[in-house]
DNA sequence: CGCTTGCTTGGAGTGCACTCCAACGTTTTA
DNA sequence: TAAAACGTTGGAGTGCACTCCAAGCAAGCG
């Protein structure tokens, strides 16, 4: 059974950093919306609505007014990405977003959203443990036969 | 009539069942609506829209119609709750209550349906692990003083 | 050239999980 | 006993994060 123990040993520092990068090098980086779309997972829409909301910088266009993404807007969604596996509300991605804009003065405010999410994410893996036990415990009785836990409820 | 803290005590991991059971001793165990919800936080609203849909058992009334609680009705609660938390759909959830009603014959599927949301939680905090690790990695970019991580993109 | 496939836009629609409302009955406190 | 607090219902509304649509350019191919 996987305890904290375990959990905690898939590296939460060094070394974790996926190793494919981008898909072509700087210099070549342009990348079409549905280029974008299979690299990333997400959907056209999904694409156009957060640059629309402000989530993404506004992306270059080729001269028929195409999207045309570069290395840098991989790495943001890459970010944007993880950010929202936290469960981090867009809007909040979406001042983050308004912060970099913004420029060096924000640092500080960035660190501090930064490490809220960070604590959000501690606490989020600690309750998830948490309910880890309970289903473990459930399964147990479950495999083991026939009867059922006695914290069944329903009719 | 067996409660969870006997099953807790098959301890599959130590300790981290919390001590407090049910307010009130079984036979005694009546709780208006409101009761329970300073017991579980959720709303009374959310109560009776769980109840509703299914996701609770027909809860037991006073003469003038008003929802009585038993500590069976908060253990099931509980274990709800931490459902929720694995981010499993209510529809599921509900499901699960039906397969609980439907009898002792849905035991395997139950069981399925557990251990599936189990991979889901494994899953799930790897994900987090994972994201923990770029956000450690961004806060020491922003705490190494004041020059920005290099992936920072907005305009 | 025509065909298919891809990209553009604003705005409307979807699904989920609540959340609130109005209008009224019940229980508790002063 | 009167007022305040709490409970009931069905149905409508909210907020979030997409998701889809129509109508129309644009690009590549035989």
């Amino acid at each position: 059974m996987e305890t904290l123990a375990d959990a905690a040993d898939h590296g939460t520092d060094v070394c974790s950093v996926p190793p494919l990068r981008h898909p072509r090098p700087d210099g070549q980086d342009s990348y079409t919306i549905s280029e974008v779309v299979a690299f990333t997972g997400l959907t056209a829409h999904t694409l156009r609505w957060y640059e629309r909301i402000g989530l993404m910088p506004h992306v270059d266009r080729s001269h028929t007014g195409q999207r045309r993404y570069c290395n840098a807007d991989l790495d943001w969604l890459d970010l944007v990405g993880k950010l929202r596996l936290t469960g981090m509300p867009v809007a909040d991605m979406v001042r983050y977003a308004e912060m970099v804009r913004a420029g060096d003065h924000t640092y500080s405010e960035r660190y501090e959203l930064l490490e809220a999410t960070r604590r959000d994410v501690l606490a989020r893996i600690a309750e998830l443990q948490d309910t880890l036990a309970v289903l473990n415990r459930k399964i147990d009785f479950y495999a083991d036969a026939g009867h059922a836990p006695a914290s069944e409820r329903p009719r």
